[in-house]
DNA sequence: AACGACTACAACCGCTCTGCC
DNA sequence: GGGCAGAGCGGTTGTAGTCGT
């Protein structure tokens, strides 16, 4: 990292000083996109130091990555978008890079203020006039992902494939891997939610 | 009109993970 | 195996805009 490289000639807020912060004005973004153009969207020390902005590499990577690249939807989460988000993060907690892999055009940090401005207000809402109290605890839900990477280990290891594991059809890789399928398929989050359930309150 | 409270969201920070040497 | 740098993640902060008084 830029900011910890130079502990030896100076101190970390001192180059922070010198840096730029603050909102991205039009023109960084011109520039950062004509060199992300260029070199493409690695090393971003280097990007941010040949497109001369005089921002670290992070900062580059965060504008390129929530707002500059291709095909990033701003805005107008829809209803059926703000219901998947609520089932994600019912399943996986605040893994909200995970959870914006499942929904096209949105980025973890989108979701996540999101989530922090609207839906979790809404839970507490829903919570305080007696809603569902389904949610499991982080730990809970560390044992739902953990389990879903030991039964796919397990499945590789059996050849005879008729074991109880057979009975749980999860990939792990499969499963994260959105590429595949259509946007805000909802049936595999009901399924998962399930098995989920079965985990997290064991009859 | 002025001001404080609240909201939404862009950006930063610290940490962990991963790959390379 | 250990150290380092880059990349990525989640939590937090800063601030502009909006609303109510």
């Amino acid at each position: 990292m830029a900011e910890k490289e130079v502990k030896s000639t100076g101190s970390v807020k001192d180059v922070r000083k010198e840096m730029n912060r603050g909102a991205w004005t039009a023109e960084e973004d011109r520039k950062l996109a004509e060199v992300i153009e260029v070199h493409g969207a690695k090393r971003w020390k280097m990007i941010a130091t040949t497109a001369g902005l005089n921002r670290c590499g992070k900062s580059c990577r965060l504008r390129w990555m929530n707002y500059l690249r291709p095909n990033i939807k701003r805005g107008n989460i829809s209803d059926q978008e703000e219901d998947l988000i609520l089932r994600l993060h019912k399943l996986l907690g605040n893994r909200w890079s995970l959870i914006a892999g499942r929904l096209p055009g949105r980025t973890d940090n989108e979701i996540k203020n999101y989530w922090n401005s609207h839906l979790s207000k809404k839970i507490k809402q829903e919570k305080q006039s007696g809603g569902s109290t389904r949610g499991c605890s982080k730990l809970q839900r560390t044992r739902v992902v953990e389990e879903m990477n030991v039964v796919e280990v397990k499945r590789e290891d059996t050849s005879n494939g008729g074991d109880q594991c057979s009975k749980m059809n999860f990939n792990v890789d499969e499963f994260f891997d959105f590429s595949k399928e259509g946007p805000l398929n909802l049936e595999w989050v009901s399924q998962f939610l399930e098995l989920d359930e079965g985990l997290c309150h064991p009859s």
